[in-house]
Formats: structure tokens, C-alpha cells, sequence
DNA sequence: CGAATTTCAGCGTGACTGAGATTC
DNA sequence: CGAATCTCAGTCACGCTGAAATTC
């Protein structure tokens, strides 16, 4: 692959064929520009973070626990605010675990829960890594501030169909 | 997890304390929002696909293949096109080759070349997987049609400025 | 010769299912 | 008791790298 980049739009010229082959190409335009800014913004941001050995996924679980006061949640929260799988989030505190960025402490109050805490150098890699992601606007490039929240707002009136979170 | 909704949208809730904590969130919510709504289609669009047997990644490959006059397309511009990497597209004709949806023809003009081409079966499934797609609105809920040209148009902004494509 | 095309082996990540142990 | 929480084993999809074979 010298320059894989076509002289021209792909998902343009996939909504004109879509168009001419199947009808209107409203959706399928935006739905498959969504798939592609979401590749885009992956690569760059596994990028940015790679420094750090961090994915962006396991970044946002780094972030989830530095809000948190304690710098501690129990893996059932971090689950529930990241909208991922119980076994995922095992499977990413057992590796930011062993990069020494997080510690698995017994929960007090409910021994069924374990909680997963910030270490002094994931604390400090947290700040580090969220320096290099503000560096590149995290991965948004092309829009102003003004277009970034209407795109948001429009993003949040699909997900809100969707029943992605209550109205 | 019997319902693993939240009562607040956790995007706006992780902007507030991204806010709080790191500065201004505007690209962030817009990144964070790209990621989610990404899942949420996929998701959808696999359902509509699963008596199919078809992934979206799989079915994209039928509709480039069922747009081309031969219904077939050297394995090479199918990965230019969908904008993946050659050995995905190999997994993925693979894929499709077995299930009798493709078949792998050599190319007489450039023998270094492969076509996949479309089968009987193929034209047939990705036709009937079309109308479930089109029937779920490409997983496309809660905006208006020109509320959808106006998202497409500013993801395009964002992926011309990010080299998606040439100006 | 260098470049393009395809394939294969192998690695890392992540999402899931199903099961079990512990605790509320 | 049922329900919640976490973990483990295993599967699958997908994207990448690096290398090889073939052909232009």
C-alpha cells in the first residue's frame, strides 16, 4: 500500500451508487460516516496514547478513576458507566493491574464487590496520557467549536431514540 | 444485569466532570458521543443482518460487489473501496466464499489479481438483506432527513480535515 | 529489477456465552 | 431463597505485522 487514499470520497460515491441502485441514501451516508470518523478517531487516539501502553479503551477507565473522589470504583460501576461487559472490564483492570497502573482492593461495605484503585503512577499516567490526547483535540480536527457541539447535539438526539439513556 | 440503564446520560455526566476536571470537554463529548452511537448502529444492523448470517463488514462486501456491472471486483479495490486492510478482505471473501455467497474467479487481464463475484445466492441474500436493513432505517432513529445531512455533512468536515480524502 | 496482489501465520484487543464461587 | 458481583474458560471477529509466492 503506497497511498491507499482514492482521488476521491468513498461513502460519497457509495451514497450516489446506493442511491441509483436502492433509493434514498440519507441514512446509509450518515450511518456509514459514522463507522468511518470512529475508525479514524481510534487510530489516532491509540496512537497518541501508545506511549503510555495504554489503549483508549483501558485510557477510559484510568479517567472513570481519577473523577472518582476515592480514585476507587467498584468494577460493577466501572461496567455500568463505560456501557461495557462485565468480563471486559475484568479483563482490562487485570491488565492495567499488572502495568501497575491500578490495585484490586476488598470492598468494606459489600464483599462481593472488588474494588479497582489508582496507583500514585497511574494517577500520574492518567495526567500524562490526557495531556497527549488534549494535544491532539482529542482526535476532532476540521470543525469549529460551534460545529462540534451541534454534531454532539445531534449525536445525542439519535442516541436518545435509541434509548440510550432515559428522557 | 437486569437493566443495565442509567438514569443520567453518562456521556453529558463524564463531560461535566471532564470539564471539571481537565477544561473545556467540547471535543471530548463529540469523540465519546462518535464511539457510542457507532456501537449502538452496529449493533442494530447485526441483529437485522443475523438471519442472514451476514456481519455489517460482510454485507458491505456483497453491496460493493452487487454495485459493480460484473458483480466482481478484484479483491484489491474491494479493500481500497471499503477502505480496509488486504487481509481483511481475504478473511472476509474467505468468509462469504463459504457460505456460497462469493466465489473466487482468476482475473485474465492482471493474473495476479483474484475477483470475487457475486453467486446467484449472493445477489439474492444481499437484496433481501438490504430491505431488513432499509426496513430498521440503517439504524438511523430521532432525526429528520435534514437533520441527517446536516451530522453527515459535519463528519465530513471532520474526515476531510483528517485526510479521509483529498480536497 | 522494483512494485503490486494475494495469502498465510501469528499476535493483540475486545465482546460475548456459560459456568461457578461468594455474598447480600 | 433469588439476585448481584466477580472471575475463569473458551469462542469468535477483526485489525495489524511480517513474510512468502506470483505476476506485472
Amino acid at each position: 500500500m503506497s497511498d491507499p487514499r482514492l482521488p476521491f470520497d468513498p461513502i460519497d460515491r457509495a451514497g450516489d451508487l446506493w442511491a441509483e441502485h436502492f433509493g434514498d441514501a440519507t441514512a446509509m451516508r450518515l450511518a456509514t460516516s459514522v463507522m468511518r470518523v470512529q475508525q479514524l478517531m481510534i487510530s489516532a487516539l491509540d496512537a497518541a496514547l501508545k506511549p503510555f501502553a495504554l489503549t483508549f479503551s483501558r485510557y477510559e477507565v484510568l479517567v472513570l478513576l481519577h473523577f472518582s473522589k476515592s480514585g476507587s470504583l467498584p468494577l460493577s460501576k466501572i461496567g455500568e458507566r463505560l456501557m461495557v461487559h462485565p468480563t471486559s472490564v475484568t479483563s482490562a483492570i487485570d491488565r492495567l493491574e499488572s502495568q501497575g497502573f491500578v490495585e484490586r482492593v476488598p470492598d468494606q461495605d459489600d464483599r462481593r464487590r472488588t474494588l479497582a484503585r489508582l496507583t500514585t503512577k497511574g494517577r500520574s499516567t492518567v495526567r500524562a496520557a490526557t495531556e497527549a490526547v488534549s494535544d491532539i483535540d482529542f482526535a476532532i480536527t476540521g470543525l469549529t467549536d460551534r460545529q462540534q457541539d451541534d454534531a454532539y447535539q445531534l449525536l445525542r438526539r439519535l442516541r436518545r431514540a435509541a434509548g440510550d439513556f432515559p428522557s
